[in-house]
DNA sequence: TCTTGACCTCAAGTTAACTTGAGAGAATAT
DNA sequence: ATATTCTCTCAAGTTAACTTGAGGTCAAGA
């Protein structure tokens, strides 16, 4: 028990705070490896909890399963991953988070800013593309438009 | 037409990009306030656009309906907003989206630091707490939990 | 006048991300 | 050895956030 890497659902379940019926579905849809016990049990590496945490952080950030899974697919399921691994991963990501952190900014500016005058206004605040608004990851979101709206 | 300040449905739709069924449904669900017109159209006062362009942006920071609705809840339907009201909203809103912000920045920084070491090592950064996970809007969301994980 | 287009309602369908439940086998604790 | 706990599969149910479709109204243009 001292040197076995492998962990059960229910431990996975209880390192990460996530259903053990959430788990299995995620080791369904391949976001996390599991191998199988000789009793049919799925067997979780230690590196599942890394990968179950992300998933639930990123999915509070907006981000879909789909989404995420596309990004933990350019990471090898077992192994240590390699530096190359970590560039496109972190470069995949880190973009999209950017624009988000940015988006986030402005929405949080254009709050302040309207505390000041009072009123509802979007106007100068550069939030909002609606023709962007359909490319999530890879293109890349982008809310930079200045005056979509008159109001 | 000069002075009518009240827009159709298809109006809101074209100046936002939201589907027309998309905006019945905000409307339905009190998100937007809408008015009847004589032959039974729905009819949105000019702050309606500035209401969905919220609802879409804010949807893909990862904020549900629910928790959009509280918070526009706070906002007077039709009459512009006085300043009690919007230091409520901005208050509300601004917290999670700086904890959103925080998190964002904690899931890229914890990226960048693994380039360094090639390992996806989430014990060093302060992300998650699987405890406080359920609380959103509120109690406010962590993600401050050291070590959580010796993974 | 006709017909096109925008709007309406209401019911049902859709997708994502799970949960719940039934029924059964396996692992652990006493 | 037995009870309890854990896990399994598979099917069905659930919630959010819509979309789609059928069938109907109404106003404006050719």
């Amino acid at each position: 028990m001292k040197n076995d890497p492998l962990l059960s659902i229910g431990q996975i379940a209880k390192r990460t705070g996530a259903a053990v019926s959430a788990i299995r579905y995620y080791a369904d849809e391949q976001l996390v490896p599991a191998q199988r016990g000789p009793g049919g049990q799925r067997l979780f590496p230690r590196s599942a909890i890394r990968r179950v945490s992300f998933i639930l952080i990123s999915q509070q950030l907006g981000y879909s399963l789909q989404e995420i899974k596309q990004v933990l697919a350019t990471l090898p399921d077992g192994r240590t991953p390699t530096k190359a691994d970590w560039d496109k991963f972190a470069r995949l990501f880190s973009k999209d988070i950017d624009s988000k952190i940015e988006a986030l900014q402005s929405l949080k500016d254009s709050l302040s800013g309207c505390i000041g005058c009072g009123c509802l206004s979007l106007k100068k605040c550069k939030l909002y593309n609606p023709e962007d608004r359909i490319n999530h990851l890879g293109a890349g979101p982008r809310f930079l438009m200045g005056d979509a709206a008159e109001d």
